[in-house]
RNA sequence: GCCCCCGUAGCUCAGUUGGAUAGAGCGACGGUUUCCUAAACCGCAGGCCGCAGGUUCGACUCCUGCCGGGGGUACCA
């Protein structure tokens, strides 16, 4: 209507200019509209148009067309009966619109109560399908930091795709296949303890798998029989088949512990090894096809691309690699669902592996000239993230050099339970409490910086509960759980919205209002953290309210002696107290009623 | 060498289709609780947004070059 109303000004103000530039162009609804922003300081108002490029076309300063443009679309507002806008004024060269703040507060508020957590939810995606892969750790070693946050991430992503209607598919496709299963089973062979199988853990195939990579740099002979043991693996060989059976069932139950304790899901657990008996044919395809060389004994793709260096699907000893069985995995990803998007969580430094496999998928369907409803590269998409890095070195567990989550995460929560016992002893469900704080705090340290930066790893850091933290939120929510528990009376959205229209309270229902735009803006750019910065600012809002003091310099407490207040103001507790649960849940992190 | 990512307050970071005076948290300092959960809130201090050009009415944001850090660069994943 704003927008509208501008529109209007400049056409009735500019006549000849609006005639001359034709009625689609600058001046536009549908061009206002979109360059409408919102007013840094919210003071200035809920909308703002700036008019520097009609000011520039039409010669005059931009003070000037603001003014008068303020002015005719006033007085058209005031034609149309506005009930919504409430009055224009020029300000620095926009034009700047004030609303019915209290119309707009009483919709979100009635929006969240009434939708209850589905606020912000959406059919943007109905019937659209993304595949989400995250996780995907390697078998045989212990689940580390360094997987943290393809998994943190891609379990976001995967609800926050859910949440917008999409058909969600969260796929872990462990690494349970490659050469480095060679030298498993040859440092196995040599140096394993055979006999107690039951007792062997994840860690001891770590101290196997470091020790191989100590040995191997003086003798050489280690890496050739590690080519050997992996070619008898893929050849069927039933012993070392036997062995490699034995690594997964430990590290799958190690995962699995991991999962549980940090609430993540899949769809589908798969891994490299599935996808064996598929990779003969797609080979051949791409053969086929005539896409492929032998050069130096190994069968590759040119990319015909300076940038990249060509794919290899076939080393020269004849074993296939990770890049040949992501292209079958895409491949049979599309057989399987159909997908719209097939998202690729994975660290940055795989960007030109994807690069590649997306490319051959892409050059096989233009050899094959796949009808384009029916091509897939296309959707294909690497969602790559920093790294994760501890002290000033990265992660590597040939090194020895890793932390362990699951330590991450018991320390954490010992630090949780411990704060409990010294904040809120009566807490019943400590355990549990304790698990979801903890929890809680390592999640959202991975989660509230952007995707691709690097982050490093510091103890301090994750077991901090305050400030801009995952417990912060935590402690939020379960404060306005309270006030709830307190109140004692229902709560309606049907309430006096003109006692909500402090300064305080305003910014609590703006925050509201802009909780589902941070739900798209995650999927939009395959980035949770959006959310997470989103519920930071939502709960300082709410916060400040919380311990607003009045003139006396006593709190202005949410629930007092005045009935019409309490409920107004109990609406908006509500209402944020659905909102960070229902924010929390897409990081994945969980919301308690108490702490 | 070539390619990709990052560079914002002492530290960790927001600022994502270019908009008004660049914002938080941590840390430092000073306050707030006869308690609706202080894991909070308030105040104060702290900035050539890596550097230099360019595009634009307007650049932390886009383009080019350079500097610094990280990563990648065919038989690991």
């Amino acid at each position: 209507m704003f927008a509208r109303a501008v529109a209007g000004a400049f056409a009735s103000a500019f006549p000849q200019k609006h005639a001359e530039v034709g009625p689609n162009e600058v001046f536009s609804y549908e061009y206002v509209l979109d360059s409408i922003e919102r007013p840094k300081d919210p003071r200035m108002g809920r909308f703002a148009f700036p008019v520097f490029r009609a000011s520039k076309m039409l010669g005059a300063k931009p003070d000037a067309i603001a003014a008068k443009i303020a002015e005719i679309a006033n007085s058209e507002l005031e034609r149309m009966n506005s009930r919504r806008i409430l009055s224009v004024e020029p300000v620095a060269g926009f034009v700047n619109a004030r609303v019915n703040f209290d119309l707009e507060a009483h919709e979100t508020l009635r929006a969240v109560l009434d939708l209850g957590t589905a606020y912000g939810s959406s059919e943007t995606g109905k019937d659209h399908t993304v595949l989400v892969e995250y996780c995907s750790a390697n078998i045989a070693k212990p689940f580390g930091i360094g997987h943290l946050r393809t998994t943190i991430l891609g379990n976001s992503l995967r609800r926050v795709f859910h949440k917008m209607g999409y058909d969600a598919v969260g796929i872990n496709y462990l690494g349970d296949w490659g050469t480095q299963f060679g030298k498993m089973i040859v440092a196995y062979q040599k140096w394993g303890r055979g006999g107690s199988e039951q007792e062997e853990s994840v860690y001891d195939l770590v101290d196997l798998y470091v020790r191989y990579h100590r040995e191997a740099e003086t003798d050489k002979s280690l890496d050739d029989q590690a080519r050997e043991a992996f070619r008898k693996l893929e050849d069927g060989d039933p012993e070392t088949h036997r062995l490699w059976e034995r690594f997964k069932d430990i590290s799958l139950a190690e995962f699995k512990r991991v999962f549980d304790l940090m609430g993540i899901e899949f769809d589908w657990i798969t891994g490299e090894a599935f996808l064996n008996d598929k990779i003969e044919p797609v080979i051949e395809r791409i053969r086929a096809a005539g896409l492929t060389t032998v050069s130096d004994g190994a069968l590759i793709v040119d990319l015909n691309d300076p940038q990249l260096p060509p794919c290899l699907l076939r080393k020269a000893d004849g074993a296939t690699l990770y890049a040949t069985r992501d292209i079958v995995g895409l491949l049979y990803r599309w057989e399987k669902y159909h997908f719209d998007e097939a998202l690729y969580v994975v660290a940055s430094a795989q960007s030109d592996h994807f690069k590649q496999v997306f490319r051959v998928v892409e050059m096989l369907e233009e050899a094959e000239k796949t009808p384009p409803d029916q091509r897939i590269a296309h959707r294909a998409r690497h969602v790559d993230f920093g790294w994760v890095k501890f002290g000033d070195k990265a992660m590597s567990t040939r090194r020895g050099n890793v932390v362990v989550l699951e330590d991450v995460i018991n320390k954490a929560v010992e630090l949780a339970r411990q704060k409990i016992r010294e904040k809120n002893p009566e807490l019943k469900e400590i355990d549990k409490t304790a698990l979801m704080i903890g929890v809680g705090a390592v999640l959202f340290s991975q989660l509230s910086v952007r995707r691709q930066k690097d982050v490093s790893f510091d103890w301090d850091e994750v077991l901090n509960f305050e400030g801009e933290t995952g417990p912060y939120l935590q402690y939020t929510h379960a404060r306005l759980c309270s006030l709830i528990r307190n109140y004692r009376s229902p709560i309606a959205a049907d309430i006096d919205v003109g006692l909500l229209n402090k300064e305080e309270e305003q910014r609590v229902i703006e925050a509201l209002a802009d909780f589902p735009q941070s739900i798209r803006d995650a999927a939009r750019n395959y980035e949770p953290n959006h959310v997470s910065t989103h519920l930071i600012r939502t709960a300082g809002a709410f916060n400040k309210v919380y311990q607003r003091k009045l003139d006396d310099g006593k709190i202005d407490k949410i629930i007092s002696d005045d009935a019409a207040l309490s409920a107004a103001r109990m609406a908006m507790v509500k209402a944020v107290q659905v909102v960070l649960r229902e924010g929390l849940y897409l990081l994945g992190i969980e919301a308690p009623d108490e702490m």
